[in-house]
DNA sequence: AAGTGGTCTAGACCACCAT
DNA sequence: TGGTGGTCTAGACCACTTA
């Protein structure tokens, strides 16, 4: 037999998974949702707490449980990992450099669990920390999970691309996985990031995952770290 | 007030620290901790629950509850963050270049606590994936917490770093932070990894840190990553 | 003052391991 | 069979926020 309070965490996401609950709204307070489940209020807060380990909850004492909105804040938090080198973080300014149309190769529909061919948005930019051109990213995200999503939409510049996804399409980033490598910079990338050959780059290939594990962004990414490096915590707190 | 089980914490940790429990062994069950501290059994289990978060100890069904031992399978999943491009991950075989008696200049010092000039022990070593080298190292470690290591001890091969650091000084790492970049690799580091220049490295500044945020080990590392890369996980399991 | 999450208790039963 | 950790309950009181 599975556990209970796994049972409860599954009914949990998929209030949410439905778009029953979204981003940045209170959830029912902790008595409501053990009644509602018919199981004590320490089984609905296990599972309630194994959500907010997963950046899926959040809670605020006195206010109440909130699902997660990935805030520029809290992208900065959580899942950017750029900093300067006194250990200064700040998110990028994003400069679109082109949206286009195409379909899945092998990296990416590997990585992406969809087939060879299906069709992706493929995505280039140029990032910039303080001003200076620091990030190139190669984004390829599978269509359909964004409709009628298009340049002007994506160029925006009020909120991170994990933010529009969920205030668009109701797609959460909960977790990603990075494999870093430095390699040598061809000309192209020596052009926009105003580098001079021969330079070393940091490689990033970047897989991020929604609830359910399921892949919604594939991306190849160059960082020029003269100035930054990328912060890696491993083991407790 | 600060709660009841962060002190019930800190008085486990202290156990540890003091080396009344020593790793690899069981410490007493939950029900007779719960009634030595005086707090009931949710208490008690969960402050042993953060210890377990911190990979300070670990719990085993049936059996007990266990100072996590820096044993060569738990490093690999707990520290050792490079893998091959399919994703398997091996721990290296080292190869002692150098070891020498030396003093902390400040950038060792600022990582490591200490003053400058304190004295440290300062390694080299180069370390092989499958029979190839990869990862050169450069270790600073302040004398003060290895009273009599010398290159004999050091170069003995039963062991981890972490695990002789656990096993002859009772000091176990429970947590690393690593700064990455990516370099142009000069000449020497290019003899010593079998590289081409130019070649880019990938650069990982380590500092590692015992119980109390203690920092016993601070390194440099360049790693070849043709063949490997570094794995970084972010957000929720 | 009412409602929220945060802490804490004192039990119970279960799954697993050693003997 | 006895001891371990894992799950679950049904309460209590506290700290904090909002109105």
């Amino acid at each position: 037999m599975p556990p209970l309070y796994k049972a409860v965490k599954q009914k949990l996401t998929e209030e949410l998974r439905t778009g029953r609950w979204r981003h940045g709204q209170v959830i029912p307070s902790e008595p409501l949702l053990a009644r509602r489940y018919a199981v004590s209020i320490g089984t609905l807060r296990r599972a309630v707490s194994e959500l907010v380990a997963e950046n899926i909850l959040v809670r605020e004492q006195g206010r109440g449980t909130f699902v997660a909105s990935h805030t520029r804040d809290y992208m900065l938090n959580v899942f950017f990992r750029i900093e300067d080198r006194d250990g200064r973080r700040a998110l990028p300014d994003s400069e679109l450099i082109s949206f286009r149309h195409g379909r899945a190769n092998r990296a990416a529909a590997a990585a992406l669990q969809i087939a060879v061919g299906d069709p992706v948005f493929q995505i280039r930019a140029r990032l910039r920390l303080h001003g200076r051109p620091v990030i190139l990213d190669e984004m390829r995200l599978p269509a359909r999970l964004f409709p009628d999503l298009n340049e002007h939409i994506f160029s925006r510049r009020d909120t991170t691309v994990y933010g529009m996804f969920q205030a668009r399409y109701g797609i959460t980033v909960a977790r990603t996985t990075e494999a870093l490598s430095a390699e040598l910079a061809d000309r192209h990338t020596c052009e926009l990031l105003g580098l001079q050959a021969p330079a070393a780059v940091l490689k990033v290939i970047r897989t991020a995952y929604a609830y359910k594990d399921l892949p919604v962004d594939w991306r190849v990414r160059y960082i020029d770290t003269k100035r930054h490096h990328y912060l890696s915590v491993l083991g407790g707190p």
